[in-house]
DNA sequence: ATGAAAGCGCTAACAT
DNA sequence: ATGTTAGCGCTTTCAT
């Protein structure tokens, strides 16, 4: 195994030059640091990990935790997994992923016996039983979601009020003037992050804003109850013309119900999904959507994350805007 | 911060037996035990990771190697990884995640600066660049997958063969007699890790022993070529009654055609898929299907990983048995 | 069955 | 701008 005393006699300095050298805290002469760089090249040296943790106080590590429950959808997991990693990597930390179900002691190992600097934390829930303990923790901490009580936790997410504005605009631009919102199931407003609630705010806001009027259904996700919720929606008179779907469940059948009415995507009815861009992609009738954007809030969290490990002040709350992608669901009304 | 000497003063031991209370490395008196065991508890004691690891010669962490592309089912991914997190935690091991981008340098680094004593590696291509380092490296690993080449390597993977096979005699014990495999498109064989030659010729074998009829279509992943594909398998005199479907994008584009095309599932013909069970659940006749079981695949390659560390023989091929779950695409013939 | 003590490879004072 | 050196907390001989 190479060592750093190793590199420091090949390149002609002490080891703490070399240190020193890497890590950059004291200045270096340009000729020592080229001679040190190329020894550390040619005999390939790589610090041990362990060892520096245990002489400095970092593990260069951040921890990662991955949601409890499958409620959240497992493609945009994974995304945000990969690009928390490949986001730590350009900030020479590695990541150490844990599972939700390890739950507080998990978190309070991994903290003490400094295998991590620092915590992302995703599929935070409104009542996270984490919370308190992440507040006590002397290790900084990223949340992905909005816990009903954030004070004193980075948090992280969509702007999920954006979002509902953003569809609502999207449709009032198109010419639509009676517009609708086929929401979440009651649990995901009373379990979930309260996301359910914010686009149904902006949603409305905006429709009003835009003078359009605007009919919110809370929506069940149960297969067979979607033909008498597209009935229902009809039977409204004037019917609407333009519909926003927030229900990742209900997308396939509501569709299909759509279909089986008769009305015709975007001709008759236009839509707009908030759901992952794969599942827009893949509809019979490509969807315009808005997604989570996994990628963008793993880079995030990750910036955050070692920004407090600076010691740099960071804002409590980020709010990341959303993206709406035109596909063919949605068209000028009429 | 406690550490072992806190634990020891409190316990009335040294430092050293608190160690070998923790390892089980040499005999400790079960009364020495208990109240080592007690002032750990009592303490909160985590041993500091880096010093473990600097002082003997073991991380206590696995590296996991995610998939680069991402031809891979990303649900499958995730379930994945969570096995191998909740394995490894079993063992007393952490888990490391690596992005399959940072390619052997980032192998290399993780091995170098001993952040892992072994690593599992997703997404095994048929010539994959890695396999000399990981052949090489002074540390073991586990394959998912198999490459070209495995002598040498420990290797996982779902038993594609035996997928065939189940198929095919699913279809034989429903008493359909002509059958055909609508396979994956070119490139899976080319580029791919193999499986889907194996699937074929465990499909043909089982047809071929329960006397079946038995045809196999390649199958681009062109959702337009669905109708046409769906037609000529129609037009065989006499046309088969029972069909496997290898091709997870095709799949939609596919059941879509035989409905377009009048055909009652499994009235007319009954479908098997080999796909996430996901993707066969929320069809919209729910698929009867073999899925890529991959929380057994996670366990099974960390336990492989484990044994090779504590340097327990194991053997270089290790091939899972699939699970067929039957839904409603599938009834007897006729 | 238990203790004492020598490192493991690195960082960060404290030197010069 | 660079060198010297004392630990960091643990494991593991070598003792007893």
């Amino acid at each position: 195994m190479v060592k750093i005393t190793d590199v420091a006699r090949h390149a002609g300095v002490s080891p703490s030059t070399v240190s020193y050298a890497l890590n950059g805290k004291r200045p270096i002469s340009e000729e020592t640091r080229r001679r040190i760089e190329a020894s550390i090249r040619e005999l390939g040296y790589h610090p041990h990990a362990g060892a520096r943790a245990l002489a400095g106080a970092r593990s260069h590590t951040l921890a990662l935790v991955m949601p409890l429950r499958s409620g959240v959808h497992l493609p945009v997991v994974t995304q945000f997994a990969m690009s928390v990693v490949t986001a730590a990597r350009r900030h020479d930390h590695d990541v150490l992923l844990l599972t939700g179900e390890e739950g507080e002691d998990g978190l309070r190992r991994v903290a003490d016996s400094a295998r991590a600097d620092g915590f992302v934390v995703m599929d935070v829930q409104l009542n996270d039983r984490r919370l308190p303990l992440l507040r006590t923790l002397q290790r900084p901490s990223v949340l992905i979601g909005f816990p009903a009580e954030p004070a004193g936790l980075t948090c992280v997410d969509l702007d999920f009020r954006a979002v509902g504005e953003a569809c609502a605009e999207h449709l009032a631009l198109l010419g639509h003037r009676r517009v609708a919102l086929l929401g979440s199931p009651p649990e995901v407003y009373e379990r979930g992050t309260g996301f359910a609630r914010r686009v149904e705010d902006g949603f409305t806001a905006a429709a009003d804003r835009n003078g359009l009027a605007a009919a919110v259904h809370p929506c069940e996700a149960d297969p067979a109850a979607a033909p008498a919720l597209v009935r229902r929606l009809l039977a409204e008179d004037p019917p609407p013309t333009g519909v926003v779907i927030h229900n990742e469940a209900m997308l396939g059948p509501l569709t299909d119900a759509l279909r089986a009415e008769g009305l015709r995507v975007p001709g008759d009815l236009s839509v707009v999904a908030v759901c992952p861009d794969e599942l827009a992609e893949r509809s019979s009738v490509p969807l315009t959507s808005v997604a989570i954007p996994a990628a963008e809030l793993g880079a995030r969290a990750v910036d955050l994350l070692i920004r407090q490990l600076a010691g740099d002040p960071v804002p409590e709350s980020t709010l990341l805007p959303p993206r709406l992608t035109v596909r063919s669901s949605t068209g000028p009304r009429g």
